[in-house]
Order: structure tokens, then C-alpha cells, then sequence
DNA sequence: GGCAATCTTCACCATTTCTTCATAAAATGG
DNA sequence: CCATTTTATGAAGAAATGGTGAAGATTGCC
């Protein structure tokens, strides 16, 4: 769990990282606004801790900012100041609860496993085609509603071609894709074709081929309706 | 929008009432913990205000039995103790958040909104799966009811495969979860590979396998059911 | 310091998965 | 219809992966 502590008291910042560290949170710090949103929208949080008394923008404005782009990272928001009005304006602004100062490091991680609790929600994109699903959370692919079992290969592939339906996709692509960085042009003879065999076998369906060949390119999974 | 409004003391729960009445709300109240629970099992609320101190059932056994039978209405407790014990008792048992007495309406309209917004999400004050059941905040687990005793990184890795239900959890996600700071990739042989394996002879039970092994990816806890 | 619990490493095995290769089959263009 | 190129396929050996017991390392505690 990646949580990013916002706070320009180094004291209590260095504090709560100790406490968050020893709990086996990843944290990230950040000392000022400006800093904290650059920060976000680099890369993903599953929690911010954001203390409302900060330098270049303070933390109503990261607030209000991150929810006007859409960010939906929980917020926990600190602060010192312990008035009611801040309290409702950063729930108002989105913040998902509030901490007033000083707090015990008890009471702040019962909070956030609150947080991330809710906000782990098990939304897996899934991708279709015909009667074949696949869901990439959890690794699995059904063929009307039976699960089908998938080597690593061949689920790789499988799930490229999903997300490219109607396109042809190289031989490169794929083993691109694949592969990775152990991908080797010069080496790897015709192991993509067979594990489109092998896929084939898996989930062509009787009727017809889900996986076509593309004479001279690679495959592709077409959509022929459209 | 239906809110449920449990206290005892007649003056405040109008006076709740009637704030709440004039945002357009609408509005039951219940007196006890058991008329609590009665209404909830009758019809959804989409929050439920709910005070500690109740005759018949107190707030935290209604509570319980809430999320013992996966009621995920929103609850936000009232509570005149203002102990901190309590508030992390609250939070930790599935409350979604808390209010001390007194408190101004405005607040209170404030976090019900807060609330509200995010609603519709289950929280559970308990991880479970199957006849397990994990405490995060008492940092037990439990089979049929029946203590199990875990080493802290069996925990966390349990307690993280358990947040993640029904998703394939790579070694990786593993070892920066559990681990955090101290993690290096480089090294750490198959450790959590033996560590999965000693949680299964703790946990999984003569029937059948609850950590299932997701070959070239992790491991991953599933509910056949979906 | 020594003990017990916990964690990590290591070696080995059983399996699964991947790649290679030789050959067959199919498509393409004249 | 033939020659050539491209793809499909079966089988076998190579490589990777995960499970496991046990030994050593580490940690915290008395």
C-alpha cells in the first residue's frame, strides 16, 4: 500500500512515517501543495494523508484540484486548526475523513484501514468476444460461462488480441507485448504460433475461428458484424 | 434519501429529525438496538445515525450483528463518550465514521454528505472468506470460531490476500505490501513462497484450498460463487 | 548471553510450460 | 496446376515454476 504524507512539520511527518513504516506501508512524502499534486498525478496513491496548513498552496486547494481532475485517491485530511468549519469544508471538498491534531497513531491507522478498505473496490475491467470472456484480475477466461485454463502465454496473448479486436496484430506486437524485455527478434522461432495453436484448440469454438491468421502480418480477432 | 436515526434521548433525536426533515430527507427513527435492527432487515437505509449508549442492544452490538449478516449501510456513530478507544472501535467494527457529542448540525450534515457520496460501497469490519475470519485491528484469525495463531507475515500476507478477493496477487504486490522499505527484489528468494505454504497448513481447511496458487503470476483467494 | 520464535535460504523434486525442429498443410501468384 | 512462401502441427527436449523439508540466520526477549 502506497500512501504519500503531506506535511510541512518535519516533526510529525518523520513521526508518522516511523509509524506507517513499521506497519509495512510504502510512503512517500511531500513537504508543500504544489509538491503534493505534482506527486499524484505522477503516480497513483491508495491514500493521502494531507495536513491542511501547508506552503505554496495549502491543503483545501490540493483538495479541490485533485477532485476537479477526477482523482478519486481517498484523503485523510490533518489539521491543527480543530474548527468545525474546516472540518465540514474538506468533507465537503471530498476529503474522505478527518483528523484533528493532536491524534494518537492508533487512531490514525484505525483510519485509514478504514479508507482503504472502502476503497478497494474490486472493479475488474473484462474484456468479451462472442462467448468468450476474459477477466485480467483474476487471470481467468470462460467460454460460456465454462472456465477455460490458459497457460501465461497463451493468456498474454489471448488478452492482446481482446484489446486490439478488429486490428491485425504483428508477430513483433506480440511478442513485444508478450515477451517484454526478454524478447528476443533473432531468436524465438515460431513459439507464437504455436502457442496460438494452442490457444486455438483451447477456445475455437466449434462453429468458427475466433483467432484468424492475417497471411503475412500475424493474427487478429475480428469482429465480423462490424 | 432514507436515513435511519437511532438515540434514545428524545430531544436530540428531534432535533435531528427536524434538521434533517428540512434538507429533504426522509427520516425513521428507532429508539433500541433491536428496533435498530429490526428496521434495517425490513428495508435498505441509505445511512443509518446511530448512537451508542441505546437500551435492549448498544450501538456496537448493533453494529456487529449488522455486519455479521453484510449489511453495508452506511453507519455513522453518535457517541457521547468521545473516548478515543471508542472511536477506534467504531471504525474498526464497520462504522464508516463518527461523531462526538455534542456537535453541530452543520457538521453532522456535512459528514452524512460525505458519507452519502461514497455510499454504496460494502465495508466490512471484518475480513472474511469461506469459515476465516481476519481482525486488522485485533490482528486475529479465525477458523469455525477457533483461534489461529500467525506469524506477522503470514498475517499480512493473509490479511492482503484477503483485501484483494478474487484478484491475482502477484509475488511482487506481495513482497511491496508486506514488506515495504525493506523489500529488494534482487534478493528474497522464495520466501513467500514458504511462507504461503505454512499459512496453508494453518488455514486451509480439510475441503478444499482457499490460497490457490495462480501459476506465473501469484497467488490469489476466490469465491467460486461469482 | 542464550533461548525461542520467526524468517530466509537452499537443494531437490514433480509438474507445467516453453521452445525448437521437422514435416505437413495451406495460401498465394503466376 | 505448380513453385514458393507462409502457417499449422505433433512431438521431444529444455527451461521455468512452484512445493517442500530442513538448515542456517535473524530477531526479540528474559
Amino acid at each position: 500500500m502506497r500512501i504519500l504524507v503531506v506535511d510541512d512539520e518535519e516533526t510529525m511527518a518523520e513521526q508518522i512515517r516511523q509509524v506507517l513504516t513499521q506497519q509495512k506501508y510504502t510512503i512517500d512524502t511531500a513537504v508543500d501543495g504544489e509538491d503534493t499534486l505534482e506527486k499524484i498525478f505522477i503516480e497513483p496513491y491508495d491514500l493521502v494523508l494531507l495536513d491542511i496548513m501547508l506552503p505554496k498552496k495549502d491543503g483545501f486547494g490540493v483538495l479541490l484540484e485533485l477532485r476537479d481532475e477526477k482523482k478519486s485517491t481517498p484523503v485523510l485530511m490533518l489539521t491543527a486548526k480543530g474548527a468545525i468549519e474546516d472540518k465540514i469544508k474538506g468533507l465537503d471538498m471530498g476529503a474522505d475523513d478527518y483528523l484533528a491534531k493532536p491524534f494518537s497513531m492508533e487512531e490514525l491507522l484505525a483510519r485509514m484501514r478504514a479508507l482503504l478498505r472502502r476503497s478497494n473496490e474490486p472493479v475488474s475491467p473484462l474484456l468479451e468476444f462472442d462467448t468468450i470472456t476474459l477477466h485480467p484480475a483474476k487471470r481467468e477466461v470462460h467460454r460460456d460461462g465454462q472456465l477455460i485454463e490458459l497457460t501465461p502465454k497463451e493468456f498474454l496473448i489471448l488478452e492482446f488480441l481482446l484489446y486490439n479486436i478488429n486490428r491485425a496484430i504483428s508477430r513483433v506486437s506480440i511478442a513485444e507485448q508478450v515477451w517484454g524485455d526478454e524478447f528476443d527478434p533473432s531468436s524465438m522461432s515460431n513459439s507464437i504460433d504455436v502457442h496460438i495453436k494452442n490457444l486455438r484448440k483451447k477456445i475455437d469454438d466449434s462453429k468458427g475461428q475466433i483467432i484468424r491468421t492475417v497471411r503475412g502480418v500475424g493474427y487478429m480477432i475480428k469482429d465480423d458484424d462490424k
